[in-house]
DNA sequence: AATGCAAGGTCAAAGAAAGTCAAAGTCAAA
DNA sequence: TTTGACTTTGACTTTCTTTGACCTTGCATT
């Protein structure tokens, strides 16, 4: 289905723009061979508020759509998480970040139990035990940016 | 009589596509010779939520009914998961594990992104590509044994 | 200021699927 | 033989998509 499609495609341009992007419509539907309109359509049934993105749109010439990709709130205090993590971290450290996650319920616990299990010693025990908190802290980083998305 | 040849079909349909599928109703009705709300009585009187499917569907253009037999053992389909994985696996068949999860609802989208990206390549960059995949296999056990906890 | 072009916005009609429901049919059990 | 559960069918409804005609806005040029 063309809307399908064409919702894909803006969800990617978003991703690899960061969140937030401005696009064209008479030149994106040109390039994806679909009528203006259609661009409009996609945005207003699968890119609303309600879903958390914000649309602004500028009319006449040089105009263009801006779709940006509001962050939840607890996505400022995940990213201070992800900051506070240096590039190695021990097991105890990654069960006293999760626990703090947990209790401020931005996790819950069967997400506790899974990044836990995937950072855990137990996990990484093919590894020296330098290496392993060095892989923990990139392995923790990356659950941390997911728990963003 | 018709709508037990249909429930037949479509359980082997489900056996065949690994416990999920997406179905258009006019042209199973069509292949068939039936008439379209013939598919959905058998659905609605065959695939119930107490027989442990769940049924989606959407209407309109490129509409389709996606039938779910949830896995009743959920935990028994998840060690079948844990012996399949060797001790080294790459991370596409990671993800294809995790889509097969995914798609029977054993698992969450959220959930998919957290262990998508513990055991991708990029989490594990500091290793060697053959000690990346010796260790992913191991943190992808850990989580699966997380998820039956 | 007036005009014209270059965007994007709106809306309604047509099309594409799936959902609903009630009437009619079947068949076995009472 | 009547009853009642289950099936089959088709008309009608609802939802979502696609398209195109027409409207509004901003900018550039005269």
């Amino acid at each position: 289905m063309l809307a399908d499609t064409i919702a894909k495609i803006i969800e990617e341009m978003l991703d690899d723009a960061g969140g937030a992007l401005e696009l064209q419509r008479n030149e994106m539907a040109n390039r994806l061979g679909c009528v203006p309109s259609q661009i409009s359509y996609v945005i207003t049934s699968r890119f609303t508020p309600e879903k958390g993105y914000i649309i602004e749109s500028r009319r006449g010439g040089g105009g263009c759509i801006r779709i940006v990709r509001k962050q939840m709130q607890s996505d400022e205090y995940l990213m201070h998480f992800f900051y506070a993590i240096g590039n190695a971290i021990s097991e105890r450290e990654v069960l006293a970040y999760l626990g703090n996650l947990l209790g401020n319920e931005l996790i819950n616990k069967k997400t506790y139990d899974i990044i836990a299990s995937a950072t855990s010693n137990s996990a990484l025990s093919d590894l020296s035990p330098e290496a392993r908190d060095i892989v923990r802290a990139k392995i923790f980083k990356h659950t941390i940016l997911a728990l963003m998305k």
